[in-house]
DNA sequence: AGTGTCGTTCGGAAATTACCAAACGTCCGA
DNA sequence: TCGGACGTTTGGTAATTTCCGAACGACACT
């Protein structure tokens, strides 16, 4: 168990980079904190805890666990002989790519299938101008084969990838 | 030029996906709105027409064309004989590579340099448990490993990086 | 059923953000 | 140096989001 001084250290800088990085992948403050609260602790934190130590009402952390959680950025433990939950962080290199991935290729899935109804609408269609047609199967080969790439990353775990990138380097 | 109809079919579907895909990267729906308008365009578009096909003012088409070129989806161009700036989608694979490897990347980066910070207050104290110390290595470990994967990953552009993970697939 | 301990959900207040219209600065040609 | 066509910045307002405290529901033990 870290005494105040030490968690005070350990928390200090990662709870700015945490809040840094969440508002940019559009997170309230929160959501950062908590993570930079628990990215270090040297024991599964209970909301108990996460609400003494933020400062946040229960409530908010209730929620804003909910999202870290949804996010893939802590994961909830069970602790033999309490009922209550516990939180530990993600920081492993293969969820940390899983998470990396994850997102944009959730967007990249949604525009690909917003391209193809795109070209059905369009097919379906007299009087459309082969050039917007070529366009759009223009764009749509890209997009397969940027989705192509990503499904071969998430094939191999981190320790693989760096293996086989770093043998075909040139 | 398209007419309205073609126009109409091209964007319908793109303009949502594009909102959604804003949302969850924190951006206003301006954001998705425009990007999705210029999606398809057959042509560089001025900001009166982007003003015209949103339907949103000048000055919200001013700000948020800036973060759509600051996030590398679209790019200005200059057009012979007009003085008017005009915008592109930028949709190609490396492009696209790009922009999903630099935000996290940025992040991973900041979170990198708060451990080393986080480490280096913790050797200058004293009365640190060699525990603690231990767990903040270790995590820099996994972050320094991430890093050079997707240091690995920048090194190569698209094509090559699909056919040597084809090569090596088990 | 009664009680205590959890975590989640709800309603509303405070803070923040998105958006527009208007004012402003800049660049060119006259 | 004036005027006109651009794009950006500013100030104010409406809408959204964040956050808290209180109420609620679930679960275990009596």
């Amino acid at each position: 168990m870290m005494d105040r001084d030490e968690s005070h250290i350990v928390k200090r800088y990662m709870v700015d980079a945490c809040v840094k990085g969440a508002s940019s992948c559009g997170c309230c403050d929160a959501v950062g904190v908590l993570r930079g609260t628990l990215f270090l602790a040297d024991e599964p934190l209970s909301m108990d805890q996460l609400v003494e130590d933020t400062g946040y009402s229960k409530s908010t952390v209730s929620s804003n666990m909910s999202t870290l959680e949804r996010l893939g950025m802590a994961k909830r433990v069970i602790i033999q002989g309490d009922k209550r939950y516990h939180y530990i962080p993600v920081n492993d290199p293969d969820s940390l790519k899983k998470d990396m991935i994850i997102n944009k290729r959730e967007e990249m899935q949604s525009i690909m299938v917003a391209l193809e109804k795109t070209e059905n609408d369009l097919r379906a269609c007299e009087n459309v101008s082969p050039a917007t047609l070529e366009r759009v199967e223009r764009v749509r080969r890209f997009y397969r084969q940027m989705d192509r790439l990503i499904d071969l990353i998430s094939r191999y775990n981190t320790e693989e990838l760096i293996e086989l990138l770093e043998r075909g380097k040139g």
